[in-house]
DNA sequence: GGAACCTGTATGATGGATAATACAGCTTTG
DNA sequence: CAAAGCTGTATTATCCATCATACAGGTTCC
């Protein structure tokens, strides 16, 4: 068995000026800090700062250049899809992107008890859970593991599973989605996200677990989505409601905007970051 | 400078485990698989596993048996607060817990260029920046940094913005607050970050950036917001509007109820009250 | 009781990440 | 041109997370 131990502060190192740069705090163009200013700033010896500097270089995000400096490359290949608390990332593929979908496992089985829970299964019924990959210009992004009753399962196929949005099938089936319920949060990307994702394990991952019930209340869909933050982001356009006594943000609902400049976001040097909004035309 | 590689193995795998309990797949009571079949799950030595096996104990996560096996403990006093997508928390302190705001940082200075854009301010113009971590029950559980216009900002004192939500003080200095847009992302933990939230450098953290303008389009407020994710979450309820043709989800604006995990009937083998301490220092 | 698990504990070896240091060649600046 | 940066490139040494292995002592179950 190989032993181990893997770049840590440099990766790190690195994670961070990505961060950075993804978010817009250092220009395209501009230029970073020096190999030994870097080393000093994080404590560390200028060998590690070289590695995650190389990391940068050969994801193309940053170009070094002989006895000058590093330099931010482009960074528009970069930018974070966005899409609405609804995750509605459908003006994407009129802008001409183009999402696929991979169907990495699908089968039936018991599923584990808070999934049970949430699609109102008794104990011991089975289910079919699915794990897909969602491309975006033939980069991986999401990785959503689903699981459906099985009764619902079984009025679609694999391949149309592979084909076709699930939600569809599952309305297909006769029954109707009212209302759903989500959750969003972050993790880390284990093995098997992190394979599929393109990513090192450990890498921050987005979550989101959407449970959709029919209208008796009976969940038909446990949705378990991780996204790569550096590929998604969700954003929303919030309006004041409530006058004073009760002063209250509610997202805007008639939600299509986004058309002012792109107004980024980021915060102090050697901080966390976000992600950039995309200019987003969206039709209709 | 003490050297370091520090636990990479042994950490993801302690999050791994902690993910999965904190999210319920590991139900309380419920025995762990053993430290060999973790140790060939994970492809490492069984002292790896091990390492992970004692944080999750330090954390009081989990309960270790000589000769019998490691349990989940009680998984309640994890769970995470759940805030909907306007951030509002309010029902939580109607729920008895206390929030507290510590401020760690208060000042003026040129903001970086994202945040001076977002803002409307013109090159060289001063902001106030704030960073400040809110606890509930004593806990940390996220990190704020904000940033205002310093005519704004001059309205207050550093003591007032310790005691009221930034949002008031910007209203009570005569701005209007209209529109906002926000979004969400995942990162790890900086330094800064990691120290302030009591957590490892490196974890995963939930991102919130957001914007708040006044009705000019002057924007106001820009807000970067970390959260842990083992303590919070964003939830939301959605309905689905537009039949058919155009089928989508839409946010509920009717308060959604809360996620009730009180799934009381579960009382394994005699309760503990194990209260245990945070703090998730490894290495002596 | 005893087999078959399990967790606790100790050991030595190893290898990869990191540190520390030195020097080359290029670029920018004055 | 020369000085002062910078990046490229070695070399050597250290450290410690991890591995592999062995054995102890508890628990469970037949």
């Amino acid at each position: 068995m190989k032993s181990a131990v893997e770049p840590l502060k440099a990766r790190r190192i690195y994670l961070l000026l990505r961060d950075r740069i993804v978010a817009g705090e250092l220009s395209p163009g501009a230029r970073l800090p020096g190999e030994p200013a870097l080393a000093a700033e994080h404590a560390v010896s200028r060998v590690t700062v070289r590695r995650a500097l190389d990391l940068l270089d050969k994801e193309g995000l940053v170009q070094r250049k002989a006895g000058s400096g590093t330099f931010v490359h482009d960074t528009r290949a970069v930018r974070p899809i966005v899409a609405d608390l609804s995750n509605v990332l459908s003006h994407l593929i009129d802008m001409g992107r183009s999402t696929d979908v991979r169907l990495l496992s699908f089968g039936y089985g018991v599923p584990p008890e808070p999934i049970a829970e949430s699609l109102g299964l008794k104990p011991g019924e089975r289910a079919q859970r699915s794990v897909r990959v969602r491309l975006i210009d033939g980069e991986p992004f999401s990785y959503l593991t689903t699981h459906v009753p099985e009764w619902i399962g079984l009025t679609y196929s694999e391949a149309e599973l592979a084909a076709r949005p699930l939600l569809e099938l599952i309305e297909r089936s006769g029954v109707t989605t009212e209302r759903a319920t989500q959750a969003i949060n972050a993790t880390l990307a284990g093995p098997e996200a992190a394979a599929a994702l393109d990513l090192e394990i450990g890498s921050p991952l987005l979550t989101l677990t959407r449970i959709v019930y029919e209208p008796s209340g009976r969940g038909v869909e446990h949705l378990h989505a991780l996204y790569r933050p550096d590929r998604y982001s969700f954003h929303m356009d919030l309006v004041r409601t409530g006058n004073d006594g009760e002063r209250r943000w509610s997202p805007a609902l008639g939600w299509p905007r986004t058309t002012d400049k792109s107004k980024s976001e980021k915060s102090k040097a050697g901080e966390k970051p976000t992600r950039t909004p995309r200019v987003i035309k969206q039709r209709s």
